[in-house]
Formats: C-alpha cells, sequence, structure tokens
DNA sequence: TGAAATGTTGGGGCG
DNA sequence: ACGCCCCAACATTTC
C-alpha cells in the first residue's frame, strides 16, 4: 500500500493549475492541510477582511475535499500530521513574504527528521523573481522595462488540469474551521460583503469569466472611473489562489486573439495590470524590507506628523472631501476599493495630512479582502513617492478634480456619501462651496451630518512641498 | 497612473 | 486704421 502524501496549503486554494497537488496526487492519497498563523510576525497575519475571505475560501474548498485544520507554528504541524498519517512526502507552492523562507525552511528541516520528502513549486506568481532580471542580471526597479520583459518572456506555462487524486481517509486531528474565529463578532462589519463575493475556486472562476464577458472590453477606457463596473475584481481571488495568475493570462489571450480589434488594447491594459503585481512581488523579493522601510532611502528623514485624528478622520470616511469619504466607506462596506480611488485617498493621506505611509499601509492591511503584502506595500510606496519608480513626490491628487474628472456625476460619491446624494452635480465634489440654499435644499448642513474638509487641499499642498524641501535640504 | 505656475498666442474691445 | 490691453486657450515648465 501507497503512503499517502502530504500537500501543504499556502496561498493556493484551489484544485487546478497547482503543482503541489499534482504532485502530491502522483505519490498516493492525498491529506489536505493548511495551517493558520504558521509563523507570520503578528502584524502582518491576515488581517480582518482577509480572514473573513478565508474563512469562507476553506469552507468552500473543505466541501470538496477533507482539509486537515491545524494552527501554530507550520513545522511543528507539519510535523505533527506526518507522524499521525505516516505521509512520506510534503508539496507546496512557495509563498514570497519576507519571512517565508525561514518557515519553508523550518518545514524541510522538520520532514527531513522525520524521513519524508519535502519538494517546493513555484508559487503565486507569473515568472519567478529570479528569473527576470535586466541585461546586466540585477532585477528591475523600473516597471516599464520589467513589463517588456515579461512579455517577451512567452507565454505562462499551460494549465495543469485538476489532477486524479483520493484523499486521505485515515484519522487526523483537524481544528474545526468555525472555532478558529475568522468571522467578525459583535458588530458583524462583513455583512455587506457576502452580497459582492463569492470565496472559492468556483467563485473566481465565474468572476473571470463575467469579467471578461461584461467589463474587458470596456476596460481601456473607463477603468478608472469608479462609477462604472468594469473592474475585475479578481484581486481577492488572487490572493488567496483561488485562481492563478497564469489562468487569467491565458484565458485573456484567448478572448484577445479571437476578437482582436478593441479587446486588443484592453486586453494588453488589463495583463500590463496582473504585470504590476508581479513587479510588486519581485520587489518585495529582492527587498524584503518594502513593508517597513522606504525603498529611497532619503525618505527615512522625512518629516513625517503624528496625527492621531487626521487618520482617524481618514479611516472613518470623514475628511469632508467626498471621493477620499466615499472611497474609504467603500473600503469598509466592502473589502475593496476601486483603484483609482486608492491613489487618491492615498494620496490624501501622505501629502494632504503628512501621516507615514506605514500607517495607511496598515489600515488597508485589515480591511482590504485582497490585501497583499506586496502590493500593498509597493503601492503605497508609489504614491509617498519613496517607492522604486515611485510617482515624484510633488505628483499631488487634488481630490476636487480627481472626483470631477472620474466620478463627474457624482454617482460614486452619492453612493457611498449619502448624506450629500442629493446635492447637485457642480458640488458634489466640493461641497463647501455650494451656496447656503443649495445646500439646504440638499439637507446638507456642513459641520453637522457632513464634516468640512478637516484640512484646506491648497494649504495642505503647500505643506506637504515644504517639507519635501526640508528633506532635500537635509540630504 | 498630476497640478499649479508660468509662458505664448491670437482674437476682440477700445481709445 | 492702428496699437494697446485684456484674457481665454493652449503649451511649457516647475514643483
Amino acid at each position: 500500500m501507497t503512503s499517502p502524501a502530504l500537500y501543504w496549503l499556502r496561498q493556493d486554494l484551489r484544485l487546478i493549475d497547482n503543482a503541489a497537488l499534482t504532485a502530491a496526487a502522483a505519490q498516493g492519497p492525498v491529506v489536505f492541510v493548511y495551517v493558520l498563523d504558521d509563523d507570520t510576525p503578528g502584524e502582518w497575519r491576515t488581517g480582518g477582511a482577509g480572514r473573513w475571505w478565508l474563512h469562507h475560501s476553506l469552507a468552500a474548498l473543505g466541501a470538496r475535499v477533507p482539509l486537515v485544520l491545524r494552527r501554530g507554528p507550520a513545522a511543528r504541524e507539519i510535523a505533527a500530521v506526518l507522524a499521525e498519517t505516516g505521509a512520506g512526502s510534503v508539496h507546496f507552492a512557495r509563498d514570497y513574504a519576507p519571512w517565508a523562507d525561514t518557515i519553508e525552511r523550518k518545514v524541510k528541516a522538520a520532514c527531513e527528521a522525520a524521513g519524508a520528502s519535502c519538494h517546493r513549486y513555484g508559487g503565486f506568481l507569473l515568472h519567478e523573481p529570479e528569473a527576470i532580471r535586466n541585461g546586466s542580471g540585477e532585477p528591475y526597479r523600473v516597471y516599464t522595462p520589467f513589463s517588456k520583459t515579461c512579455f517577451a518572456a512567452g507565454e505562462p506555462k499551460p494549465l495543469k488540469p485538476v489532477p486524479r487524486f483520493t484523499a486521505f481517509t485515515g484519522a487526523v486531528k483537524s481544528d474545526r474551521l468555525e472555532d478558529w474565529g475568522l468571522l467578525p463578532g459583535k458588530p458583524d462589519w462583513a455583512k455587506g460583503f457576502s452580497k459582492l463575493w463569492t470565496p472559492g475556486e468556483e467563485g473566481a472562476a465565474a468572476r473571470l469569466k463575467d469579467f471578461i464577458k461584461t467589463g474587458l472590453a470596456a476596460y481601456a477606457d473607463e477603468r478608472d472611473r469608479p462609477d462604472r463596473d468594469v473592474t475585475s475584481r479578481l484581486s481577492p481571488h488572487l490572493h488567496f489562489g483561488e485562481i492563478s495568475p497564469a489562468q487569467v493570462w491565458h484565458a485573456v489571450r484567448k478572448v484577445q486573439l479571437a476578437a482582436g480589434g478593441k479587446l486588443d488594447k484592453a486586453a494588453e491594459k488589463f495583463l500590463k495590470e496582473v504585470l504590476w503585481r508581479e513587479f510588486s512581488y519581485h520587489l518585495l523579493t529582492h527587498w524584503p524590507t518594502l513593508p517597513a522601510e522606504p525603498f529611497r532611502r532619503e525618505f527615512r528623514g522625512f518629516p513625517w506628523r503624528e496625527d492621531v485624528d487626521g487618520l482617524k478622520a481618514w479611516q472613518r470616511g470623514l475628511t469632508g472631501y467626498p471621493i477620499v469619504d466615499a472611497g474609504m466607506r467603500e473600503l469598509w462596506a466592502t473589502g475593496i476599493m476601486h483603484n483609482r480611488v486608492r491613489m487618491i485617498t492615498a494620496s490624501f493621506l501622505v501629502k494632504d495630512l503628512l501621516i507615514p505611509w506605514q500607517e495607511g499601509e496598515r489600515w488597508f492591511w485589515d480591511t482590504l479582502v485582497d490585501a497583499d503584502i506586496g502590493s500593498n506595500a509597493a503601492s503605497w510606496q508609489w504614491v509617498a513617492g519613496c517607492g522604486a519608480d515611485a510617482a515624484p513626490y510633488f505628483r499631488i491628487f487634488n481630490p476636487v478634480l480627481q472626483g470631477e474628472k472620474f466620478d463627474p456625476q457624482g454617482a460614486y460619491v452619492r453612493k457611498w456619501v449619502p448624506e450629500l446624494a442629493r446635492l447637485p452635480d457642480a458640488f458634489i465634489h466640493r461641497p463647501w462651496e455650494a451656496p447656503r440654499l443649495v445646500l439646504a435644499a440638499a439637507d446638507v448642513e456642513l459641520g453637522r451630518n457632513y464634516p468640512n474638509p478637516i484640512v484646506d487641499h491648497g494649504k495642505a499642498r503647500d505643506a506637504a512641498l515644504a517639507a519635501f524641501q526640508e528633506l532635500k535640504g537635509a540630504a
């Protein structure tokens, strides 16, 4: 009788296109093991919104295959499951987080001590970070040449089908998912999540199909419009590996080749966004301090401010700038925020309030269902101007102009900031300029049912530029 | 994957 | 008729 093989689930909660599972299935009956909170440092454990997602994703997968759920250091738990099942090998996909390598080494050591072989496979990227280098053999620090090299590297490997496997059915200890407390208690802030999301491999596949059918054609022209519905919303599915980036890539390529014309531009734009995710993770792999420290070292001396009230107003969507508040409330209500609005809200925190980007990074980590250590760190540094290939610091978003440009009728603001819903278009992004009578007709009382702007953007901009000058002077 | 400040041009009002 | 000024509208530079 063949001994079972242990498949250690990481951020790959799916059965299709799964090298580790395919290899495990070839060995013998598969023991599916998920370990919560392995040895991830406390501050980077899956945040609140992510834990909601994780619960439902594990529930969805657990309905298809028997899952062994464990909690604690991965090496200890894997060793225990090896002992309980007599499995002869362990298979898992690589993680790129800065702490992952240590965890994976400990698992390997534990396997060796138990006399089991240990196999690591490629992770949740299209290309391994070691494989994409510039002419001088260095990792890229600039996105555009990076993306060109990725496109030139050819199509990702063909997808692996769901392998034929038998699931291990012997006795193994497992936690109960309900006991992990991944779902919010009271108040249940995730009430609105289930209307929008279907975690799990099937939900991910359906989302991809729907995006290609209804969003992709308009993607190139409308992807910056938060009042439209053309973005893929695949990010949380990708984060938990319910779908692989290669699946997404191949699916988009397929319709691009079949339809051509307008879809060419749209598909190209979309695949470039997939490559931003890729770029972020490559940066993280080569510069593991990315989540904590500015990539451009001179920014270590930046005169950030401590502003508890400002941070709180930003988090709660009470800054008095409608597009900022709409974004922060969308995030809280749904676990996601439109990409354009992420840039606007992030710019506001970092440039208008001069609050350290790490504070924003932390908040997004806790509230986004797609919170992803690489993309989150790289994107915050991009906005703050201290990242690799970042926006120059002096590129400061004006929340009024951005709102008027990308949400011209204010539909997005009206949806998420209902107290402003009755304002006419002309004032929806600048309520403080509305005449008294207009405000009264719309039932808006600034300072009572909607805040006055917590900062004057013009003055805040000047202060941000002055802070930047200070930094340059000190350098 | 900005925005504001500054510079340039050209049409029209007007002395 | 002419020059002058004002100021959109657009382009360029600067932050």
